[in-house]
RNA sequence: GGCCCCGUGGCUCAGCUGGAUAGAGCAACGGUUUCCUAAACCGUAGGUCAUCAGUUCAAAUCUGAUCGGGGUCACCA
């Protein structure tokens, strides 16, 4: 980043000098572009505005100024077309590029822009008593990604795990474990039976409806605090979480927080009594609601003609606990876009609450996955088990393995590393908001723009580091100067800009992306120039290596992906 | 119907605040291993950037309309 402020200004400057009388510095810095193919050159500046002004044709233009710049400072400045394209002194960049990777670490591209602020991120949130599908998997990643991208620019990410702990499907639930279920059957596989009995209930309810209100009867009992329905559902709760955390654990994913729906529930009158109190609560078809018009949104309803709370009443308490407790910079829900209405009415109701601080409350939506272009339903069992998908990834893994390198030590850790973080990778590396219908086949791929991919161009590295023999000196020759490696020299110094750019955008894939890009074009380099010859560039030559390899592992680190060193 | 998102080669997608001949991956076809792991690299073929109009010296990118797909529109979360 510092090195990307500098030789703009250095360039925006030999421009000012020629130009001082037709442009501004600002306006000479935001015309600066980069040319699409580094043949051009590094930088470019576009001469079109000068045209009307001068009376003059573009070219012509560039012409001139080629002319008149100082070229002292560049390895050249060529006119092309319109166009006056600047080419750094490319042992000089190199140089100063990887020096400062290699010795800030595991530090490149940090930043203290978040001022150590509290960022609590709301993600994950599966349901007690249902697997964790696919869908699941993208709440859970993006946040845990947006939380490592945030810690990185010094946040302080607080990762809540808002549960589903709550609910008329407890009632339900207890319904159908007293009529099918034994507990025998639930020890053995926890999720899977009570499931079972839920979809169960489901079925019978369709031809007995007072199952219904012996559910809801059940539910109202555990909320009054009945002591059996306290115990089944704090064992069926125990019992999720459980299942929950094996799949935490192979993904690799720790939570600071697991207060669901449940931890909310007396935090709510408070709110609703704040409600009252201010006149904002209004009587509409015998249930408590916000009127939101003046918003253009559909009014929020509070509480139902029966009296019970509803979804955004428990946010709107979760969101004034959080902002009571973190007093937070930013609060993020990482929550599927089919509720952005939703969370419009969050902010807007606090916002007519007086709380200012709805303003940080950001919503993160993502895509929707469907299955043969149909969304996922739980119930109708039209779901994607994510423990299937890791099994099937690791699976395969597995096979690579043993089909590419059979001899490779710890053959299993590298297999579960490799497939979980095809999974992963696959989910963040495109646009957080585009939809897609998932494909067995294209998550657990291994080639192409996939997570083994940039795995693998950094096990290369590694290897490559290995076989030298020797440490990079930062004291010695980095001023590499090898045409193939400018690409790589040039994407490695952009990477601060990447981080800053995925965090304001909340958007994990541009890290992916990148990734995939300089793994490319450091593919590209080392097929083309050997790097292990004995020669004066060959401490740069590693210091190349290690510093893609370094940044490589950096951001699959941000993304939540394990980089092994071998595979 | 109102509001929101999306529409780029057979498939999946990049294209940053508008700029130089629209880029990848998969699939297809051909090539590269006595050479640092062929999960790689190189090449060939494939697109009137949904349509129309507007703004601009310049539009895949901005504006409006049309068509097509998805989401959402109070007592689920």
């Amino acid at each position: 980043m510092e090195d990307d402020m500098d030789i703009k200004t250095t360039i925006v400057n030999s421009l000012s000098a020629v130009l001082a009388d037709e442009l501004n510095n600002t306006e000479i810095k935001n015309l600066l572009e980069v040319p699409k193919s580094s043949k051009l050159g590094d930088y470019a500046f576009p001469t079109f505005i000068l045209a009307k002004s001068r009376h003059q044709a573009p070219q012509k233009i560039a012409q001139e100024l080629v002319e008149q710049l100082d070229h002292e400072p560049y390895e050249k400045i060529e006119a092309t077309g319109a166009y006056v394209n600047f080419f750094l002194n490319k042992g000089n960049f190199a140089e100063a590029t990887l020096q400062t990777i290699l010795t800030s670490g595991d530090q490149y591209g940090d930043s203290q822009v978040g001022q150590a602020g509290n960022v609590p991120i709301d993600m994950s949130s599966p349901n007690i008593a249902k697997p964790m599908s696919m869908g699941h998997l993208r709440s859970t990643v993006i946040g845990n990604a947006l939380a490592n991208i945030y810690k990185k620019i010094g946040y302080q990410p607080i990762k809540i795990n808002y549960l589903g702990d709550w609910g008329t499907q407890f009632g339900k639930l207890i319904v159908g474990y007293h009529k099918w279920g034994s507990e025998a059957e639930i020890k053995e596989d926890p999720i899977g039976n009570l499931l079972k009995y839920y979809v169960h209930f489901h079925e019978a309810a369709e031809k007995d409806p007072e199952l219904d209100d012996e559910g809801r009867a059940w539910f109202k009992k555990l909320e009054d605090g009945d002591p059996e329905a306290t115990h089944l559902w704090e064992w069926f709760r125990g019992l999720s979480l459980a299942e929950f955390q094996k799949i935490y654990d192979r993904l690799g994913i720790e939570f600071d927080s697991f207060n669901g729906e449940a931890y909310y529930n007396d935090k709510m009158d408070p709110v609703v009594d704040e409600l009252k109190a201010k006149n904002l609560l209004q009587e509409s078809r015998g249930a408590q609601i916000v009127d939101l018009t003046d918003e253009n949104l559909t009014p929020a309803l509070i509480k139902r003609s029966d009296g019970a709370t509803l979804y955004i009443t428990r946010d709107l308490a979760a969101a004034t606990d959080r902002y009571n407790k973190f007093h937070f910079a930013k609060s993020l829900y990482v929550v599927g876009s089919e509720q952005t209405e939703h969370f419009k009415q969050l902010k807007a109701v606090l916002k007519k609450m007086g709380d200012d601080w709805s303003d940080d409350i950001i919503h993160v939506p993502f895509g929707l996955i469907t299955k043969d272009g149909k969304k996922l339903s739980t119930r109708k069992g039209n779901v994607v088990l994510l423990d299937k998908v890791l099994d099937e990834a690791v699976d395969l893994a597995k096979q690579q393995i043993a089909a590419k390198n059979p001899d490779l030590a710890h053959a299993d850790q590298v297999a579960h590393q490799v497939g979980v973080g095809a999974v992963i990778f696959h989910d963040l590396k495109n646009d957080r908001l585009d939809s897609f219908d998932f494909s067995l086949g294209e998550v657990v791929r291994f080639e192409g723009e996939t997570g083994p991919y940039v795995q693998y161009s950094n096990a290369r590295a590694q290897s490559i580091l290995r076989k030298a023999k020797r440490e990079v000196n930062l004291d010695d020759v980095l001023n590499l100067a090898d045409p193939n490696a400018w690409d790589t020299i040039k994407y490695l110094a952009d990477f601060p800009a990447m981080v800053l750019r995925a965090a304001n955008e909340y958007e994990p894939s541009v890290i992916a992306k990148y990734a995939l890009r300089l793994a490319k074009t450091f593919n590209k380099y080392y097929a083309n120039s050997k790097i292990l010859v004995e020669d004066d560039q060959l401490n740069a030559r590693l210091a190349l290596v290690k510093a893609t390899s370094q940044v490589l592992q950096q951001s699959l680190a941000l993304l939540g992906v394990q980089a092994p060193d071998e595979m």
